[in-house]
DNA sequence: GATGAATGAGTGTTCATTCAT
DNA sequence: GATGAATGAACACTCATTCAT
């Protein structure tokens, strides 16, 4: 009676997916999860379909996230990891400020323009009014040390004498996300509305200089400004 | 939500029936629908919720709106058909060219600002692809004549030799409305990122000048920049 | 575009059930769940079976029920509301106390002999830590008038001088529903251990005896249970 | 429960583990299973919260119980065992026959009162239509002596001319157990409906005495029960 | 013996939509 | 036009149990 129990048997015949591979699991459903959320909204994507579209089953999700919400939250910081693992990538230290600026805001339009999903997210996000965001202490994290890049470079261009004073950092920040960000997240309507004339490569080359000149506008003295032609 | 089971009080105090006037009813559908479509998005509203927050029954949404994509489509066609009609009060025609850009983006600022809904119902057109403005010949006849009144501005600008030639108006709109939709779309993630420095009182006072700004050194001559000043 | 939509053309085959008739839907989905709550538990009955069992759907289960719980409560509410209707409409004003109080112990002992799904559906309640009975103020006000019923007769039994001074109604209702109960919800275990002896038709009616002398032992002064002879 | 998404600290901080000590694993398990399945019945119970309070895995349970019904089975079993265990302990071999059946109606009101864990788990077996205490020969086994330590005292009592003749030492065991059982067994459902004027401490120690006095009544001689006083 | 990972069948619940009156 | 009742497909989530190491 205390000695173990005799074993049931039974038919085992599933076929096992993956090796026992928990980080492997994980990513792959997250980046499942990624695309449905980015497509369809939280509350329009469907567990079943992510589930459907992964190498693991719907239990698994529920194994490794607990539920929906637990889900699309990992997704949002995922998300906003690669960007800030992605911005890290970029380096400006050894260009002068105006060269350094142009660059972070090429990169930035390129960078949103590249990566609709990470837009889409961030617009679902504000859709729920930020409240998974707050939740997570990793996001907010990553994101203010992208002010500091962009302090650092508005402190070199002060030291050259070519960027006016007065201006604070998160406002230059504020104006590139703004144009960067809208040429994505509108996209849609916009075309639909007035045609895809910007949507096209063309369009977006224009934009995309539209944008560098706008900020650069903003930051530059009068003097340096003339220097750079009437672009 | 409509099963006699639940025990919450409806407040149907105030109850009063219309008798008999169809457009009362759709406009009572509609303002609540907005509200529910701004609030939850397209998937997260609930047709049970607006109708309970209706003066009618849920009846009548099917009746008037067909489905739910029908209720949906006739609240974005709605939301732009306003926009619009405050925009054609805006009297400009008798500003100079300057005065008449800037008042035209603060207005539109200001506008976004006060029409957070509006916002979000453009935001989830753009989550679901701008699939439901694509139907609505309504919405982009209503816009493009947003374009004629920026391109009179700005021939008129040229013509008094205050702005800069090359430039198309759709640009300018484009800049406006970015910075504008922006201002409001972004506020959630951007200020539990950043903190609510840009959304109090003053900090909006100073987005608004910044775009107004902005828009105007895009737009001016480089003479006429300097006569405004570095504003 | 504001006059009604035109209906879509939808194959509605289905074949009604009940012709509009929420009380017998109602009270259909009372009968079957009383049974399944009652064979299953609470945790154990199944909505699929419930459903199953009834003429409606699950889905008017949650039309009139809300969810698993508020089934559950209704069940449980509406099977005391049963329990007391019943006696209700045991008379045993006319009858002098002695025979009233047998009369009154052999309707409860016969009662929960023959509704083992109320003894099993308190049982479960009790298992559950009376969690549901409390949010009924129902159930407390109808069982606090089987103690009037029982506090009537003792006063009159005192009057009559065949009853012991100083018991309180209430002890006496304990036995009766202690015994009563017991032989209902211990049953199994009981028979398993010590064989069906007392649950046969024979047995129950010796304990049936055996609970009314107990009672009346209690209950009577010394003199008139002598003159009962040693039942 | 188990699921490594789960943020909730699991004490794991005095998690000694059992070198090699089947035993101490087996009665841990069974600790936490008794309570478990005491507190939520069986089908509420849940293997993940049994095994993650227990010092051992999940694994452990079904190596040696095989599964929930086992492991149920077993814990039963012990239940009965314990109990009994306790019963034998009681020494009344001693004394007169009264004072003998005094103190075993005591011990048995008391011993239930202690151990609502126990009187929980049969009223869950009962639940069950004592479907496991069938397919367990121990327990039946078990209970069968109580009964034989009844009859003894009841031979006692007759040989010293003080119970009555013709009773059935199973109906003074029925009569015992309702009691005690229903004394903890229902007094959720009791209290909520009658007030818990009968489960203070002076309310337990006026039945206690109620019950030793309705066993007593029954069993002895009217001219015994007379010497006794009117209790 | 011991642990975390994996599984599938099921389980309660919700939602847009339609019907009967 | 108006209302409460009814519907079924889908949906998020859970549970006992087994596998791989």
């Amino acid at each position: 009676m205390d000695t173990p129990a005799s074993k049931k048997e039974k038919s085992s015949g599933s076929r096992q997916r993956w090796k026992q591979d928990p980080e492997a699991v994980r990513s792959d459903i997250l980046r499942v999860a990624t695309e449905e959320f980015a497509t369809n909204g939280l509350s329009g994507a469907r567990i079943d379909e992510i589930a459907s579209k992964t190498r693991t089953s719907k239990r698994m999700i529920y194994y490794y996230f607990d539920d929906k919400d637990g889900l699309y939250q990992q997704v949002l910081e995922e998300a906003y990891r690669k960007v800030r693992a992605q911005e890290r990538e970029l380096d400006i230290d050894s260009l002068d400020s105006i060269e350094a600026l142009k660059r972070l805001v090429e990169f930035t339009f390129e960078h949103h323009s590249r990566n609709p999903d990470f837009i889409r997210l961030v617009m679902i996000e504000n859709i729920h009014h930020g409240a998974y965001i707050e939740q997570s202490e990793v996001i907010s994290r990553l994101n203010r040390t992208a002010i500091d890049k962009l302090a650092a470079i508005y402190r070199k261009g002060r030291r050259e004498g070519v960027f006016r004073s007065g201006i604070k950092p998160l406002d230059i920040h504020w104006q590139i996300s703004a144009l960067s960000f809208f040429n994505v997240s509108n996209r849609a309507t916009f075309t639909r509305i007035f045609g895809d004339e910007l949507a096209t490569n063309a369009g977006q080359s224009r934009l995309r200089k539209l944008v560098v000149a706008t900020v650069l506008r903003f930051v530059l003295t009068p003097e340096s400004a003339a220097a750079l032609g009437d672009r």
